[in-house]
DNA sequence: ATGTGTGATTACAACGTTGTAGGGTGGCGG
DNA sequence: CCGCCACCCTACAACGTTGTAATCACACAT
């Protein structure tokens, strides 16, 4: 910079305030400083600029793992959206564990960044007090809803509710849910299957803790191992649905290779429009959580955030924002229940 | 910093060593100086740290885009590597187009990195001026080969003729290809099809052009536009390689759409071990190339390289690492192929 | 002629570290 | 008893920016 302010033959200062955009320039001088700029190559040298002004241009975003089709999808989201915010996002994996939740919520990352998307899930409500730090924070998901920050969630049970009426509607009425953390309210499972028991309730239809699969983890894997303990208790059944599109690919790679037939004899329906749920055989209906939304207004958020800090007359209220849900229906779920062999 | 000093006794340099590791402290000091650290909760500000030693302690990772699953594995693997070697990576995407790709090798994200690991898709060998860059650079894939750069790639065409080789194993004699870039011979395609027709001429097998199948992007949708296609066509064929996974799974289930039974009718084979080959129904076989070497092997060139920057003694060859691949046989290759119906 | 304001530029200090060079101890061999 | 070395610690400057406050020229109203 100090180069480039000897050949324009202006102050550093000015030099700055051309990189800046400061308004007050003579065109003149904005042309050489711009020229000199070119001559040399030089680059405004980011470290510095973060050391002086406090702020890194970053953002945090945390989530469990990349490897989860969903999260992948939704990492390519923010930083899509950050782009166009003017800010660089930075993806922090936390496998879902704990400790490592907790290392990003207080560690040297936080640092680096002047805010964070975090979608925990190993942390909980009773964690909250974990969730008051000195920096803004915006929360994705169900686990925590007392935490002062912004958050931004699915329509769970109502997104589950139209879900399972979907099945009910196609003449389905033993519908297995896969996917079920028993006792859970507030997450994900607890909220979906609350949307799956109040739709077979209001449909008269009884609730059989016989069809609810319990499964710790949602993956592909746990998914089949979920349905094949299904099957093999014998418990009958016309519809699976799945808590989340991991496990309801799973759930139907078990179904196939048990010679179950989707959707004649099970009528299969996921949650998140995954993109593989397009391609799999059969395809699969699920529920589309509005990832872009939620993608656009976690870094809206946040950037707000940002820039309000400091700022005395920031309010002190948290948004909270529901994602608007859509149900795709593909094959998994077409026609009606074939007649018993 | 300057608090801590205060709090210990000692000079910010003396804290300074003790956060570095510095050797000669005194016990008492060093023990001093820590408590100071722990009582005012200070942390060490990076953006300084960065300033003063010229480096940011990340290293970025460019791959086209993280909702192919491929990449998004890719992703968590190299995080992870980084993880253990001590930097912080930051992704980015450049969604396969040229200008992002240059944006990425010149841009100011440059900048906050140390270094980049870059698997670039839309330039190829004739930009390899643009390669020629002031920062340590891994290379991953086969598009450039000549540039100064460490490079890390997969055994394409052995890869490829391993699971040609498979698929004439088990009696199939019209094998499809999906995914050729006609006239290409340095890119991933041109070189898995390499692979392909050196099976098919060791075994004997005519080439028919009319087997091999063009595809531009390697996602499952183009997939299976060209598997229809290619029913289409009526041109007879008992199996299919594909030279990605994406591409096979959309080839299984365009399959499936029309009724032709895998592996019965046609055996599929893909490359790319993808999480979703082992969950698709049929199962798909594929070609593991070795991702968690690629990704380890990857960083720990960068980082190496990153700490011979300014080493007088810095050797100049460029390494060239083949990661070591594995065939996995599942459903859709098994048994032979049935008699027509 | 004086005062006021606005546009254009600048000098200086500071952001929080760390490299360099140097200043003290005390032990030990000559 | 001197000099040297190993150990422990420190003062200072510098990394490359930008916020603050100040300066200066000029136009315009008074």
């Amino acid at each position: 910079m100090h180069d480039v302010a000897q050949l324009a033959g202006v102050s550093v200062k000015t030099v700055s305030n051309v990189v800046n955009g400061y308004p007050y320039i003579r065109p003149v001088t904005r042309a050489r400083v711009e020229a000199a700029i070119v001559e040399l190559g030089y680059r405004l040298n980011v470290s510095a600029r973060n050391l002086r002004q406090g702020r890194t241009g970053m953002i945090g975003l945390a989530v469990p793992e990349l490897s989860q089709p969903y999260f992948a999808e939704l990492a390519d989201l923010v930083i899509q959206a950050g782009e166009e915010a003017g800010v660089t996002v930075l993806i922090e994996q936390t496998g879902a564990e704990r400790n490592r939740e907790l290392e990003v919520l207080h560690g040297t990352r936080r640092q680096m960044t002047d805010g964070l998307i975090f979608s925990p899930l190993a942390l909980g409500e009773d964690d909250r007090a974990e969730f008051t730090v000195d920096y803004p924070l915006v929360l994705l998901g169900e686990r925590i809803f007392h935490a002062p920050a912004d958050h931004v969630t699915m329509a769970n049970v109502e997104g589950a509710y139209a879900a399972t009426r979907l099945l009910i509607e196609r003449g389905r009425r033993r519908i297995a849910v896969i996917g079920a953390h028993p006792g859970e309210t507030v997450g994900s499972a607890g909220l979906r299957v609350q949307g799956y028991e109040r739709a077979l309730v209001e449909a008269g239809l009884p609730l059989d803790p016989a069809l609810v699969g319990p499964v710790d983890a949602w993956h592909r894997a746990t998914g089949a191992e979920a349905m094949e303990r299904l099957l093999a208790s014998g418990t009958p059944f016309d519809a699976v649905f799945a808590l989340n599109d991991a496990m309801a690919l799973g759930a139907l790679r078990a179904l196939s290779a048990r010679g179950v037939r989707v959707p004649q004899d099970v009528a299969v329906i996921g949650f998140d429009d995954v993109d593989d749920a397009r391609y799999s055989s059969p395809s699969l209906s699920t529920v589309a959580p509005g990832r872009v939304q939620i993608a656009r207004t976690a870094v809206e958020l946040l950037t707000a955030r940002i820039a309000r800090i400091a700022d005395p007359t920031t309010d002190r209220s948290y948004a909270e924002i529901v994602a608007d849900f859509e149900i795709v229906e593909r094959e998994s779920t077409a026609g009606t229940p074939a007649p018993p062999a």
